[in-house]
DNA sequence: ATAATAGCTGGAGTATAGTCCATGTCAAGA
DNA sequence: TCTTGACATGGACTATACTCCAGCTATTAT
C-alpha cells in the first residue's frame, strides 16, 4: 500500500512541512507518482515509526540520519546498526537513571516544601 | 561563601557565557562585587543544580525559568512551586514508560538484525 | 611599568528543528 | 468552464539555547 502525504499527516500526527523536511534532510525519501506527489509505501511508514520513537527519547536528528544512511546502503550495514541501536540502549538506560536521580530530587524538594505549609 | 563566575565555570562544567546567558534570561541573578563581578553565593550553586538536573531531564528553560519567578516571589508561592514540581514528576514517570517502550522496540529490532547476520 | 588574567557589556552568529508563505500544477466536482 | 482541494517547490522566518567576538576595566605577577 501507498499513502500520500496528506494521509501520513492524519494519520501518524505529523505536519507535511516536517515531512517534506525530513526528506531534505534525508531522513526518508518516498516514492513519487506521475505527477511528482510523494508516496510513502508501508516500509517509509514503518521507517517513521521508528524515528517517532526515536525522537520520543530526544535523539538529536543526525543520529538518527546516520541510522538512515546505513539502511540506504543495505543489507552489509546491518552489523553498524546493531552498534547504533546498542549505543541508544545504552543511552535509554543511562537516561532512566537520570530521571529517577531527578525524581528523587524532586520528592526531597517536594516534601520539603510540604513541612513549610 | 561567595563565588566568581570563573569558578562556577570550573567546578559546575558550565560556560561563563551559559551563566551570563541565564542571568539574561532572568535565570539566576547573583550578586555583584563593588567592581560589578558576579558573586555566586551557596544558594545560588543550590540553584545551579536543581536547574542543570531538570535540564539533565529536558525541561525547556522556559518551564524553569517559571520556577524561577515563583521562588523570586518568596515563600507565599511555595503552593504553586510545588504543583510545577509535581508536574515534573509526572512528566519524567511518563517519560520512563516512553524510554522503555522504546527499550524494547529497540531489544526487538536488535534480536531480528542478529537472525540476519 | 608592563603584561597576563579575569571579568564586564552589547551584539552578532550558530545549530537544531521545524514552520510559514508565495506561487504553481493537476484532477475532480458543480 | 470554473473553482476547490491536494499537492509541488524554493526560500524566508522562528524559537531555543547557546557561543563567539570586539572593546573595555580591574587585578595580579614579574
Amino acid at each position: 500500500m501507498y499513502y500520500r502525504i496528506g494521509e501520513i499527516e492524519k494519520n501518524m500526527n505529523v505536519s507535511i512541512d516536517t515531512l517534506r523536511y525530513y526528506e531534505k534532510i534525508g531522513l526518508i525519501c518516498p516514492e513519487r507518482d506521475e505527477h511528482d506527489r510523494r508516496l510513502y509505501s508501508d516500509a517509509d511508514v514503518a521507517w517513521l515509526e521508528f524515528i517517532f520513537r526515536l525522537k520520543a527519547t530526544h535523539m538529536p536528528l543526525k543520529e538518527i540520519k546516520k541510522y538512515a544512511e546505513l539502511r540506504k546502503q543495505g543489507d552489509e550495514t546491518i552489523a553498524k546498526r546493531i552498534d547504533l541501536l546498542e549505543e541508544q540502549r545504552t543511552r535509554l538506560t543511562q537516561e532512566k537513571k537520570t530521571i529517577d536521580a531527578c525524581l528523587s530530587y524532586l520528592e526531597t524538594k517536594i516534601t520539603h516544601y510540604k513541612t513549610m505549609i
